[in-house]
Order: C-alpha cells, then structure tokens, then sequence
RNA sequence: GGGCGCUUAGCUCAGUUGGAAGAGUGCUUCGUUUGCAACGAAGAUGCCGGGGGUUCAAAUCCCCCAGCGUCCA
C-alpha cells in the first residue's frame, strides 16, 4: 500500500475541501471550495505583492524579522513548546553535512534515531540555516536567498512507551491557529498540499502550506524507516513504521516577512537597507530614468512570473529571458531585451550581496576560516561572488565596508562567536587574495589567447573551461578581459555556463567512494574499559570471549581490558596478554579487539606498558592544552581539524586563516607550559549528549562528530572543555613541558602544530642540542657561533666558485687564442681538432672562444674523455664555414666511435658516450674526413 | 575528499621539437639631468621547489614528495 489521503478530522470540522489540484495533479484542502488548483502551480500567482498577506507588521528589515521570529515562537511557547536557542551554522556535530542546512539537522542523526532525547520535547525553534545549491538564482529570482531561519516546531513521540505529544491533526490545527489568528491570514487563500516526502532512509505523510501562491511552510510526519519486507511504498522503495514519530516542521522566516511586506522581491523585505544603499552607490537611479519604466511594476510582474514560471537553474539564460519578455508584454509590460538585461542585472547583483553578506556573517561568525577545500571553501566561494558582483556593479567600496553596513543594519553581532575584528580581518585577507588571483588570472587569460585570431567571435570552450577551473577566471571575466585587450568581436557562447557546471556535476559523480573495512565477528558484549575507571591501573584479570587466527597472529576479545585502541587521534596501547606481546589494539562497535602472536583461552592476566601509555597521556593532555591556547591568543576562529598522538610527538591541525610564525609559535608555547603549572587537576565527566550540548556548546566536538548518546568530557580548567574518548592525566603538571617544534601548512587554512610533550621534549632537547654540537664540531667552534660561521662559509663557498668559473675562462682563453697547432687552416677556414680535459660546460666555453670571432670563420671539434666521452663540434656561424659545413652531420659520423649519439643546431653540435677511448679515434675520423 | 594548474634572479614573469639560463623591474657604480615613476653606460645577483628515473645530454619528458593556487563535492 502506499500513503493514504491525509484525511484529519480538523478538516472535515472546519470545512475544508480535498481536491485534486487541476496543474499539478497533487490532492489539496482548502476552505475554498471553487479552487481548482493547490496553490502552488504555473496557474498560481503571487497574490501579495503591494498588498500585504500578513497584517500588523509595518515594520521592514531585521526589526520585521524580530518581530515575526517572536510572534511565531511566543505562539508556540503558548501552546506548551519549549523555545530552544538555535544551533551553530556550522554543523559540528555531524560528519555528513558542513552547513546546518534545515532545523531538523540539529537533532540528525541521534535524536531522529532514538539514542539520545531530544533538548525538550515539543519544541520550538528558529535555526539560521545555508543552502548553497541555488547559489545561482539568488538576486535572479526575486525569491531565492542562501541563507534563511527555518522556524520550527519538533515533535518527537514515542508511541510504544505511551509518550505521544500530538501528531497530523493538533499540527495541522497549531499551522492553521498561527496562519489566521496569530498573523491574520485569510482562512480562504490557506491550501494544504499533500506531497508524502521521503529521503535519508527515512519517510512519511507531509504537507506543504500554501498561501497566495507561496509555499509558506511544510509538515513532515515521519514515521517510516526504510524496510524491505515493509507493508507502506513510496517512490518505488518500502517501509515499515519505527518507533519513533517525528515531527519536522520548517516555516521560512524571510518568506513570512516577504508576505508581510508585499514588496516586489524578497529583498527589499529583508534587506532594505542594504538594497536602497547599494542602489545609491551604484547610481541606480540614473540607469533606471534612460529606461522609462515603472520598475516597482516590472519587478513585481517579474517576481510573480519566475515565480510560477519553474525554472531550472543552469537553463539557458538568454532564452529564458525571451520568454519573459513575451510573458512581460502579455501582462502590459512592454520591455525589449537590451533594456531588461540593463535594469535586471545591476539588481539581481544588488539584491544578492546582502544575502551572501548575511550568509557570511553566519559562516564566519560562527568561527568558520576560508579555505579551498570542505566548509571553508564556501565562505570562501561567496566571498568571491560578493566582490565578482561589487566588481560588476563597479562599486568602489571593500568588502569591510559591505560587511561593516551589513552589521550595523541587518545583523545582531552579539550572535557571533567570532570577533568583529576577526570577522574584518578575515574579510580583508580574501579581498587582497582575490586581486592576487585576478591580476594573475589577467596574464594568463591574455598568454591564452595569443593564439586566437583578433577578430574572432567565441573563445574555445577548452580555454574557458580551463581557465575557471584552474585559475578561477569566470567565463564573463575572461570575455571581459579579451575585449579590452583588442578581441572586441568575442562574447560568450549562449548556455555555456549551464555546460560548465554539467561538467562539474558529471565530475563529482565520477569521484569514487571508499569503504571502511570490517572484521566478522559473532555478537560479543561491548568491552569494559578500564582505562577509564583509572587511566594509571597496569594489570588486571579477564575472560577471553573470543580468539582466533588471522593470518599468522590471532585477534582477542576479552570481557574487560586497560589497553587504549585506537581512536580520537591516540595510538593504542601496547602491553601483554598471559605474558604474550599485544601488537595491536582496535576498537569496532564497541568491542575491544587485541592482536597478539598466539592463543589464549579462558582467564588471563593483561598488563599495560605503562611508560608508553603515559607518553601518549602527556601528549594528548598537551594536545588540548595547546589547543586552548591557540584559541586564546589567535581568535575564536582556532578549531581542532585533526589531531594525531603518538609516542615520539604530537600533531595538532588548527583552522586558522594566516601562517605562524616563529613567535607565535612561541607565545602558544609560553601559554600552554603556564596552563599546565596552574592548573591543578583535570575534570573528567560523563555526560547525555542534550545536557553537554547544553552547558558547553559545540566547540566540543573538536575531535569529531559524537557517536553515541552520552558524551565523556574533559575539561581542563577554564581553558579547554572537549569531548574526548582519549586517556588523559589527572594533574597536567605531571606533564612536566610542552614544546612546539614547528608549524607547517597542511591545506589553505590549516596549520599543523608538532608537539613534544614530557619525557619526548627531554628527548627532543637532548637531541636538538647533540645536533648542535656535532655541527660546530665540524667547524671547530663554539655553538654560539654556529649560524653566524655557516653563512660566511656559504657566502664563501659561492664567491670561489665564481672564482673559479672566471679562472677556468681564463685558462681557456690562453689555451685557444695564439696558433695553436692543432689548427690547420684550408680555403679561408680554420679546422680545429683538439682533446681537451674539462667538463661539458668548459667545453662549451672553449668553442664559444674559438667560433666568436667572424673574420675567422672556424670548425672546432674538440673531445673529452669525461662522463663517458664527450664531443662537441662548433661552426662560426654566418661564414664561409658555416656554408660549406653542418656541425650535426659532423658530429653523427664520428660518434659512433665513443658509441653514443647526439645532436644540435647546424653550428653547434654536441653528444656524449659510453667509451672514453674512442675520443681519439673520432677526432681522427673528422679530421680525415674534413681535410681531406 | 576529487579534478586541474603552478614552483626559474630580491620582485613580476618569458624560456618553442630535450642541446650555451633570459627579459622587465629593482639593486651597485659612473655619467647626464636635478619639476617628472627622467636618460645613458657598465656591473652584480640562479642547487630552474626537493628526490628518483629515462637519455650521450633534462629547467624542459616520466614517477614520487612538498609547498602554493584554483574549481567542484
């Protein structure tokens, strides 16, 4: 069976009617019992622009948003829902996604499968979320925004332990409440279209909200898992009930306040600010009165146009646009091609800067460091629209600026974590790597285009696909920078941009998965850890559970163990079971599996390597203190990126968006050793994932997304809190010091700090110093002196060696100037044969000498016995020699002698050998066939 | 995580089919002119990112590594 009609009782009780939407074809309730479509079709218009669905919000901008966030919230605080603060944008504690892209993201994956509850229950909530798949409409459409609040009410039941809040009718009614009584929407123009969704494994009922032709809202119950022997299909795929039955609700925020406003787009009810400051800077004013058009008029007829015209994004612009030009006049709006582009692309460039600036302040506001790879890149993306688009619109303003009137008019800074400092900082390090990048770009595009003919009308697709990819020049970029370099004819191909990202996508589809490997073993209980009970207990009793032979060792699962495996970055321990060497410890599912040379059965004694054990302690407890302090002193933007502990040294990845130097390095270093000698002992805790959450935020999960329902905790001092499954000391100072090697990079806004900590640091230091020793032992002299002494002997080393190349020169000057005998000279030319000691480069400087001079036309062929034979024929060139000889057909037939090959211009000729001996022999050879 | 590209003088970059490492700018000295981002002459400055391979011969071709850049997921 499928899903069935969503018949509620509220309906038949309050007169709705179903129907079945004569566009799309979907079932819809409405009060109104003479609509044929659902509301949101190609036959449904918006019906709110000049004339506002929502009443009694006069307000624009972010105080409209204000307001509407807390009338929807209060509402739902009203009716028993708990208000619970939004989530980061940066979805921290989960692997699958970077952004928080929906408010039911906040509680994937654990709270929607069942482990861990939810923060309160119902719930209510307004989660700022990005979406960037649209990216490209944004501006375009009047409508579409990368970044929104999704408001929500969350519902989680639990039906088989009688714990059920409310389901399908009590939200429908709650959505219907809030539409009419709350923001006065007539009851008439609300159609509720059932669409069941389905996605993620997961599936149900929903409905999509529509009023005045705008998908308001959707309610998602879902209650279907994914279920191959299940009785419900959706799509083609089956389901059975679970036992969780979740309510996803998403109400868009910004689209309330569209309603409520009534103004052409989207933007001018959310950003208004922005919107009438860019169009001043812009002049837009000016462009508009050489058009003659009403454009509060064009622009609404447009928005109500692409919004039911459906369109695809990546569809060709140009023709779209010739239908909307048709469809314009049909409305009594009569626009010609030139005059639109001329007014809908400085908008659409106007309307969508406020947009990815409030994205931005999201994104980076929340700790987020550009980068090329993974989140950072899409800051980093929107960022370098944002100055594509200023650059466009010819705005002389920095993006600072943008983000400083960003900040005073349309967002509350007290929500970033980051520093407004940071945020500008940040901001004016892209701006200066984009104008690194344009400059470059410039000469690359113009090196690329040498070769097309000036008056040529396309640029090849390979150039244009090549210069995006790789040095970032967007195809309109490149079009403008050839037209002003002389090809005026070029433009840029109609749907090329929608091929270019059909190539991307086919890209990413070719980009293979890897799959973790996994051991089969039977069902085993989990493994007690002891190493958490007492992270210093050496030896203990266990029962084997499991033992068998892989390969030549066998793999133990004991009933309880103190040996670490594994994980969050820490080495496994190492030690012995029954007396017999532990080579490897790992952690699957829970179960603790120890590798070891034999079999062992029944009880055994396991017993820990305590001296390694406390060398990985040192190092992970300093990992997060060097962590922290990183954090202290460079900016709340310092995040774990990746962590690595072993015996010899620490790593620690850190997102942060400059190099360090040496002296940061340094002030970390001082930090860190301060932290350990004041802080007494560390905090270790055990906490359900609601309540950490809760009390310590995300920044938590530094060392990765959580896995289970409960969450260990290790807070060191105020200095660090972080989840962390690792073992860890109970007083830091045991640590003794922490050292920080060096800094390198890993990837764009990655460092990587190498960290020794106790008896390592010793090592290292007792090492560093026997380097240093060994060095000045060579020179003879006192360490101090070291650096100083090695750049005078380099200075020196390279002065002689240039001494001895102009030494050299001089031989070879004396060598060859004078008769020498080994010249004969016949018919005005002078035939040289001459072995000679010395390396290819002397040799070239010797027949440089003997063939420069013009009044003395020259055949040199002279021969070394070095590196195998090595010959070498010069001609003077424009001479009579040069006429009547080809130094190549000269060198090809003697060097058969030293058996090698070679070759050259016609009056230089070199090759080489593998039989010295045979030098001799060739210059013979020439000589009898040149002179004879 | 994947694709592509780059790494040559202090700086910005050329360097064709493998065959003698270049230009501009800056620097030093001298001269001319001292309103010019002035002009003339001479000169110094290179482990051609690192390591391996192919070859008589590698800045150049192949492989590995590193750093940088860029696009996409």
């Amino acid at each position: 069976m499928s899903l069935g009609a969503v018949d509620l009782p509220y309906f038949s009780e309050n007169g709705f009617r179903r129907a079945q939407c004569s566009a799309t074809g979907l079932w819809f309730w409405s009060r109104d019992v003479a609509r044929k479509t659902c509301g949101d079709s190609q036959e449904d218009e918006y019906t709110f622009i000049g004339n506002p669905l929502i009443s009694g919000f006069p307000e624009t901008g972010s105080a409209l948003k204000d307001k509407m966030r807390e009338t929807f919230l209060n509402f739902f605080e009203q009716q028993d829902h708990t208000r619970v603060e939004p989530y980061s944008i940066l979805a921290r504690w989960r692997d699958d996604i970077h952004l928080t892209i929906a408010s039911i993201a906040v509680f994937q994956p654990h709270v929607t499968s069942g482990t861990v509850p939810p923060p309160a229950n119902p719930l209510t909530i307004s989660q700022p979320c990005i979406r960037l798949t649209d990216v490209d409409a944004v501006g375009a459409s009047g409508r579409h925004l990368t970044t929104f609040e999704m408001m929500a009410h969350h519902v989680f039941n639990r039906p088989k332990d009688g714990e059920v809040y409310y389901w399908m009718n009590e939200c429908v009614e709650f959505c219907d409440h809030l539409f009419v009584d709350a923001l006065g929407i007539d009851a008439n123009e609300i159609t509720y279209v059932e669409n069941p969704w389905s996605g993620g494994g997961n599936a149900g009922a929903a409905v999509e909200v529509i009023v005045g032709g705008l998908e308001l809202a959707t309610l998602v119950f879902m209650n279907l898992q994914e279920d191959e022997d299940g009785g419900v299909e959706i799509k083609g795929i089956k389901y059975s009930e679970m036992d969780l039955q979740i309510i996803d609700t998403g109400y868009g925020l910004e689209r309330f306040c569209w309603a409520a406003a009534g103004t052409p787009t989207i933007y001018e009810a959310i950003y208004p600010e922005s919107v009438s400051w860019l169009k001043e800077l812009t002049g837009f004013s000016q462009i508009l009165e050489s058009t003659n058009i009403n454009l509060d008029e064009l622009l609404g007829q447009m928005s109500r146009l692409l919004g039911i015209m459906n369109i695809e994004i990546g569809s060709d612009e140009s023709s779209l646009r010739k239908v909307l030009i048709a469809r314009l006049a049909e409305r009594g709006v009569e626009i010609d091609e030139q005059t639109l582009l001329s007014v809908s692309q400085p908008l659409s460039r106007i309307y969508a800067i406020p947009d990815h600036m409030h994205a931005l302040c999201n994104m980076l506001g929340d700790g987020l460091v550009p980068s090329n790879a993974k989140a950072g890149y899409l800051a980093r993306m929107l960022i370098r629209r944002v100055l594509r688009m200023r650059d466009e619109l010819g705005l002389q303003v920095s993006i600072c600026e943008l983000a400083e009137h960003h900040l005073e008019f349309n967002y509350d800074e007290s929500r970033m974590k980051q520093t407004r400092a940071g945020f500008l900082q940040i901001l004016q390090l892209e701006e200066e790597r984009y104008s690194v990048m344009l400059r470059k770009g410039e000469n690359v595009v113009k090196g690329m285009l040498k070769s097309l003919p000036i008056d040529a009308v396309e640029i090849p697709d390979e150039i244009l696909f090549t210069l995006n990819d790789t040095h970032g020049m967007a195809p309109a970029l490149v079009i403008g920078i050839a037209k002003s370099s002389g090809w005026s004819e070029v433009s840029l191909r109609g749907g090329f941009t929608a091929e270019l990202a059909q190539r991307h996508a086919s890209q990413a589809k070719q980009a293979a998965k890897s799959t973790a490997k996994g051991r089969v073993l039977p069902q085993l209980p989990t493994t007690k850890k002891l190493y958490y009970d007492d992270v210093w207990m050496t030896n203990h009793n266990a029962e084997v559970l499991h033992c068998s032979q892989e390969g030549d060792d066998w793999i133990v699962v004991l009933n309880q163990t103190c040996l670490y495996p594994e994980g969050g970055g820490q080495a496994f321990d190492l030690g012995t079971i029954d007396g017999i060497e532990v080579k490897d410890v790992q952690i699957e599912n829970d179960i603790i599996i120890h590798t070891i040379t034999s079999k062992v059965s029944g009880n055994v004694e396991v017993e820990l390597d305590i001296s390694r054990r406390r060398q990985l302690m040192d190092h992970h407890t300093a990992v997060h203190i060097v962590g922290g302090a990183a954090r202290t002193l460079l900016g709340p933007h310092v995040y774990q990126a990746g962590a690595n502990k072993n015996t010899d040294s620490a790593r620690l990845d850190i997102t942060h968006h400059s190099r360090l130097s040496r002296d940061d390095l340094n002030e970390i270093e001082k930090l860190s050793n301060q932290v350990l000698q004041q802080t007494q002992t560390t905090e270790k805790m055990e906490l359900p994932r609601a309540q950490a959450d809760k009390e310590f935020g995300f920044d938590l999960y530094q060392g990765g997304a959580p896995k289970g329902g409960d969450v260990r905790i290790l807070k060191i001092g105020e200095h660090d809190v972080q989840a962390c499954g690792g073992t860890h000391h109970d007083e830091p100072a045991k640590i003794g010091s922490i050292r920080i090697i060096r800094s390198s990079a890993v990837q764009d806004g990655v460092e990587r700090l190498t960290i020794v900590a106790g008896a390592a640091a010793l090592e290292h230091s007792r090492r560093q110093a026997e380097l240093l020793s060994e060095a000045s032992e060579v020179f003879g002299i006192d360490e101090n002196d070291l650096p100083r002494t090695a750049s005078r002997f380099f200075e020196e080393w390279k002065t002689q060696r240039k001494r001895i190349e102009s030494l050299e020169a001089e031989v070879t000057r004396l060598k060859t100037e004078g008769g020498s005998d080994s010249a004969t000279e016949v018919d005005g030319i002078r035939y040289v044969f001459l072995e000679v000691d010395g390396d290819n480069k002397q040799m070239v400087a010797m027949v440089g000498e003997l063939t420069r001079d013009s009044d003395k036309p020259t055949v040199a062929v002279i021969g070394s016995r070095e590196g195998g034979g090595k010959l070498l024929v010069a001609i003077t060139e424009n001479s009579i020699a040069s006429q009547k000889h080809d130094a190549n057909a000269i060198l090809k037939a003697i060097s058969h002698h030293i058996q090698g090959g070679g070759g050259g211009r016609p009056t230089f000729a070199q090759g080489g050998g593998s039989k010295p001996d045979g030098i001799e022999a060739a210059l013979e050879q020439a000589r009898q066939d040149l002179l004879n």
